[in-house]
DNA sequence: TGTACATCAGTGAACGCGCGTTCACTGATGTAC
DNA sequence: TGTACATCAGTGAACGCGCGTTCACTGATGTAC
């Protein structure tokens, strides 16, 4: 059982601290003794501790475009309401993990404005998700599944900021959990969604 | 002309070097040059820097819970989807000024933690601002202007929760403006949320 | 009124500390002959 | 095969800096007699 590289092991300790400790106590010494290497080591592969943070930022949050984009190239064989639940799930779980380390950046203007300059390149943003489900619900909207004077980016904002909210309002307070569990909360945003948007009969 | 006393000169410094610098370029040094007076004086009036935050945090941060109680009390002479269009547009700015101040709390878990038992002794916090818009929507629904079935909880975390969404995805990032005014974007919510909720005819 | 003292808001200069960063170095591995 | 050298991942100890905090002090104002 060899080690995995050193390079791999240092952005994983960040990545661990910057998640769990908080951006201001995630330090190179702190970083370091996570990955099992000297302070030094960690400038042999980052010239910088902020280009470090930026590494991890983009190499190692995950995306929620990739099941938006296959929503709306597919709708697949479930129900718009089924659909509109499983995204809920899946963006709430994505933004608790991703919430408390983006929400980190507000501290930092100046590594929350490069970790945005990436993101503009790379084509990404928070506001993706909302357009990734607008395109989606536009899509439903052709096949006659979502009423068509609908707000297709109105009712996009609804559901995704719900699911933010959640990790706002909930996440990094333990004792306080949130007042219904995460597959009742998804469903119960679908269907009040989906009775405002759902075609006229 | 005289001035302000000293320890509101410090808060009104505090406050304004959180909201615009970030937490973490929030010094002594720099909290003492912008109220004009020693960094030894803030120590006249704060224990600590810790202490200083948490009272720019409770002394300095607006309530969102008046206007809902309020409506709670008295729905007023307008239709709901009025009420609710004027909620979000009151909610939207609340988190533009509140969010970059509160997201900076999760840098410093410790400092985050001291907050919320402040908040919670207080009996407030971020999840309250759902249950008010909750509490409002229920009594709505006594006055058979929201539908019977109608899950006021989930209604209320959609509407809430896009405001919210808006802060996080594009205050900050001034390049990048909202794609949508404020006024149209609480009119749009307002009106895709209702048509939900609204009791069937 | 003048005088002696108490109070108190605020200061300048220094303090120790932990941070990010650098530097000269080591020891293991690869390579040429 | 052995020997001399090159390469390279990684280190221990130190560096300067800026931070939050403290301390002895000042100078203005209030008060007792």
């Amino acid at each position: 059982m060899d080690q995995k590289p050193t390079r791999v092991r240092i952005v994983d300790a960040a990545r661990h601290l910057m998640l769990t400790a908080g951006l201001a106590r995630t330090t190179t010494k702190e970083i370091a003794k996570a990955a099992g290497c000297s302070e030094a080591a960690l400038y042999k592969y980052f010239s910088s501790k902020e280009e470090l943070f930026v590494t991890v930022l983009n190499e190692r949050l995950p995306g929620l475009g990739a099941l938006l984009g296959t929503l709306a190239a597919d709708p697949g064989g479930r129900s718009v309401e089924e659909n509109l639940t499983e995204i809920a799930r899946s963006a709430a779980l994505f933004y608790e993990q991703t919430f408390p380390m983006a929400a980190s950046l507000y501290a930092e203007p100046q590594l929350k404005h490069r970790h945005e300059e990436v993101m503009r390149d790379l084509g990404a943003g928070p506001h993706k998700p909302i357009e990734g489900l607008d395109a989606y619900l536009r899509a439903e909207q052709q096949h006659g599944r979502v009423a068509p004077d609908a707000d297709t980016h109105a009712a996009a904002s609804l559901l995704l900021g719900a699911c933010v909210h959640r990790a706002f309002a909930y996440e990094m307070a333990p004792e306080r959990r949130p007042p219904r569990p995460l597959d009742e909360f998804a469903a119960a945003l679908a269907r009040t969604l989906m009775a405002g948007i759902a075609p006229r009969k």
